[in-house]
DNA sequence: GCTCTTTCGCTACGGGTCGTAGCGTAACTG
DNA sequence: CAGTTACGCTACGACCCGTAGCGAAAGAGC
């Protein structure tokens, strides 16, 4: 089953992927136009075409590619890790060509199931993952307790589900506060928002006003 | 200054706007087109232009009517209090209209101050209030402390900035929470999950595990 | 009543984008 | 070298945008 014939230049991938962030940046998702992507990758039309169906799938994987930095390295504590994850995504998120490309994609993806699973593969499970190990790294420090369930050994299928349904949660909470954060208030994240939430979602409301006051 | 002429027909005015809802709900934003609208509404597609500049603020006039109906009745605590709004909020965002179009119009407002502007004032304000109302009750009731500073009396300018980002940081949370469990994540919000996201919301992520293992 | 003013429906238009088809050429495989 | 695929280019119909110009309708003010 090996292909035959002229190879698809990765190169030319690579660059039609940049020209798209680029034209995010510049006109945002609502101005930006095939034509003029080619156009800045020095690429025909028809090439964009031969390889992404429509614009949403396009600018999905140019976008998608940055998603790929995201890592969650080790900080010691439940508390530090949050924080560190938090900032990770902002910076991620504060980007202009990421800020006006994900919630364009997300909206288009309410009416085009294809889509909605591209972005899920892409984006959310990649994201869900650092929750899932920041979660299992807290339970082994004995920051959080483990998953047990009422009747039941801690590896019971109801422990697991209960967990599955917490880490969801918790994915929902922390990607939730930052992406309101920076795209509906409109409001920078900066270390002391990162300070105050991290202390809301581990100790609730009461920790973070006493953060909050400082 | 009173105007002069043939007036407006407000009745017009309410038949586009319910018009773009039913054109969100089958096309959904990126096939949505000022010409539809105008046929489903029995207009004239100049009559659009004459009241919206755009496609942009005429779907935020339509989805913000729906955010008039928020509320948020006393249910006597905090934790109850919380679960009320995010069940209404959730109600409100899991209709096809809004799903689709908030994304949207909020990637738009990336490269739009005007609408940014529009967008704050019809929606985040006014959800905004919510939050500082039920803060104020959860503190008159004792449930949370109240704002006060390391230094200098319960109403220095100190108390109320805390209070401010305090506020706002509670917002980001609930909204974000929702919009991400809904729209992102494609999950329902039952009342389950409000009951956990409350708890965590409360009493920080150890409550909320407790809550998730029943 | 009557006149003035604004709205509204309709048609038409230039400008732009979409997504595709067809063709000749380039690049790589066996 | 022959076969196969990728690519650039041009052209195209279809669609949508936002506006202009017209005549008719509907109130406001006298």
């Amino acid at each position: 089953m090996t292909r035959t014939g002229r190879p698809r230049s990765a190169e030319t991938d690579l660059a039609i992927l940049e020209a798209t962030r680029a034209a995010l940046v510049e006109l945002g998702w609502g101005k930006l136009t095939m034509g003029d992507v080619a156009a800045r990758a020095g690429v025909a039309k028809t090439t964009l075409y031969r390889r992404w169906a429509n614009k949403n799938e396009l600018v999905l994987d140019a976008v998608a590619a940055l998603f790929d930095e995201l890592q969650l390295p080790d900080r010691g504590s439940l508390l530090a890790d949050v924080e560190g994850v938090v900032m990770e995504f902002a910076e991620l998120l504060e980007r202009p060509e990421t800020k006006t490309a994900l919630m364009a994609v997300i909206a288009e993806s309410t009416h085009d199931e294809a889509l909605r699973v591209r972005i899920r593969e892409a984006i959310v499970d990649r994201q869900k993952r650092l929750v899932v190990l920041g979660r299992q790294r807290a339970q082994a420090r004995g920051e959080l307790p483990p998953d047990v369930p009422p009747d039941g050994g801690p590896d019971s299928p109801l422990a697991e589900q209960a967990a599955a349904r917490n880490a969801d949660l918790i994915f929902d909470v922390i990607a939730g506060a930052v992406v309101h954060r920076i795209l509906v208030s409109g409001e920078r994240v900066d270390f002391a928002w990162a300070r105050m939430f991290s202390a809301l979602l581990v100790g609730g409301l009461p920790a973070a006003m006493a953060v909050a006051a400082r």
